[in-house]
DNA sequence: TGTATCGTACGAAAAACATCGTACCTTTAG
DNA sequence: CTAAAGGTACGATGTTTTTCGTACGATACA
């Protein structure tokens, strides 16, 4: 059982920045006007704080953006996947000593994972050869 | 796919009561003095900062503790694999609405997961029937 | 052209999290 | 019986994260 490596340096993002993110992710490079309406579709935010934290992430380098329209357009740096792995990383890191199978024991473990989704895991198992 | 189910509304452990938690786990249920010697194997912390931090705990009921004695031990309240599961759901849900085989996709996905390890899972699922 | 609207910038304030100093109580060894 | 050692309680302080108010520039359009 091998363990999967740690930490890559770059800032962990916070929780509300994760938030940001995760808009930025599904619907591509957006202004903060965007961002914030989104984010109010499920707990109202003032729009500066949006922005706030917005040019936070930029200032980390989490995102870039374009200037060169009044409305500025934000970019994640990284590709999602790779900053969920990060994150992943992390998380069996922490909590599993790193060991990979353990986690995906107690996901299995989990009466709520169905069937089908054990049988879809297996085929891509199986295709991974 | 099925989605793994959300929220126990149990405050979420912040990183330094992880910590605690993860001594409590793995040495069952101890002293203040004693996890503090624990932590400080990683990382220099003061004894009452961590005593500050499971009277925290105590206090949002992750902990409670046995007072009969002058020194009180703690005890998790709720068993580790429960906890664990709890933040997996969360980290499921969160950055993969919760979806656990792509989750897994992505753990297997990533290089550093040996071929030993994906065997392992491999027989897992086989034992799973 | 002036005023309403929609942007960014910036710093202060608030909230959450973490650390620590100090007071004080209990136990123990001399 | 008393001083030292080791425990808890509690409040203050520090740090990080999050939110927001305010100033001000650009755009649009009556």
């Amino acid at each position: 059982m091998k363990s999967i490596q740690t930490d890559n340096n770059l800032p962990e993002p916070t929780k509300a920045e994760l938030e940001i993110l995760q808009v930025l992710w599904e619907f591509g490079p957006s202004t903060v006007r965007f961002v914030n309406d989104k984010l109010n579709e499920k707990r109202e935010v003032n729009y500066t704080s949006t922005l706030k934290q917005m040019q936070i992430l930029t200032e980390k380098g989490i995102l870039k953006r374009d200037e060169s329209q009044m409305k500025h357009i934000y970019i994640p740096v990284e590709a999602e996947e790779k900053t969920k792995v990060q994150l992943l990383d992390r998380f069996v890191n922490t909590l599993y000593k790193g060991s990979a199978s353990q986690l995906m024991m107690q996901l299995l473990g989990n009466e709520k994972t169905s069937k089908q989704e054990i049988e879809e895991i297996k085929r891509l198992l199986d295709s991974m050869e």
